[in-house]
DNA sequence: GAAAAAATTAACGTTAACGTCAAGGTTAAT
DNA sequence: ATTAACCTTGACGTTAACGTTAATTTTTTC
């Protein structure tokens, strides 16, 4: 597999180095491994999952606590379904999940809620820039 | 015409009445009028204003330099309409607008692509809940 | 008109999310 | 085996957007 330094990972993720290295010192990512002499060695999918982590808080302007709930959600559901699905104590499970669902469904009720608003903030803009683009054609006829 | 104390803008916009002053600190968002005794009034339209800025924030995770800058937009549109439209130099007025067109363009570009990404982070939130709902469901036939 | 309730300014405190050195260790290239 | 280029870990600095507390004034209510 190939691995790939710090430097190349920020410019692959449009995060920067020192972004990098602060998610990893409060415990929101971890690199693949480390050198023998303890440079940060990422992979692809590592690339991949911090893209995922920035696009989540430049788009839904998530906190950095929260991606952290946001990321583990999908670890616990994979969890689920391997691991302890017949072993662990069955209450427990269930109570997971209904938490799971109750903070998803939170998300999702927020994401609508912004996506409509998105909608009427797009609409406003659109009206605008067509008021602005006449005026700029009739100045030019002239 | 009526007008509200600060508390009751407050609840009726969700912002906190120090951040209501703050934004005035900043020079942000001055209030209708003060009395005589130097409280601060504010209208109805003030309200919505304020509500439209704090939707803003919260739904387009704007800065509050650019919320000033998205609502000053509306404003020298206005001023275009109204004003200056004979009088004023030609020039600048197009220099004006095409620096108002661009601002919005690049607006409604962001806008569009977080719509776009929020629309994937929904489709997984709903795949994903999905899932668990199967999960709990089978569980309880049990 | 006196007391309670609410408003004002001023000023210092807080938090998240990094930025920016500095001093030194690792790796890659000559 | 040197450099040069890059990496490491501290550790202190910064910025936006308020929170909080305190000392005074204004307004409202009884």
């Amino acid at each position: 597999m190939e691995y790939y330094k710090i430097d190349e990972v920020a410019r692959k993720t449009g995060l920067t180095k020192r972004a990098i290295r602060y998610y990893e010192e409060i415990g929101l990512f971890q690199p693949a491994k480390r050198s023998e002499g303890g440079i940060r060695l990422y992979t692809d999918e590592d690339i991949q999952q911090l893209k995922r982590m920035s696009e989540i808080r430049e788009v839904l302007g998530f906190s950095l606590q929260e991606i952290r709930r946001f990321m583990e959600l999908t670890e616990e559901l994979e969890a689920h379904r391997r691991g302890y699905r017949q072993s662990d104590v069955p209450e427990k499970q269930v109570e997971e999940l209904k938490e799971i669902r109750d903070t998803v469904t939170r998300q999702l009720d927020m994401i609508r809620y912004r996506m409509k608003k998105m909608t009427q903030f797009k609409q406003e803009l659109e009206e605008l820039l067509d008021r602005v683009n006449k005026g700029l054609a009739r100045r030019e006829n002239q």
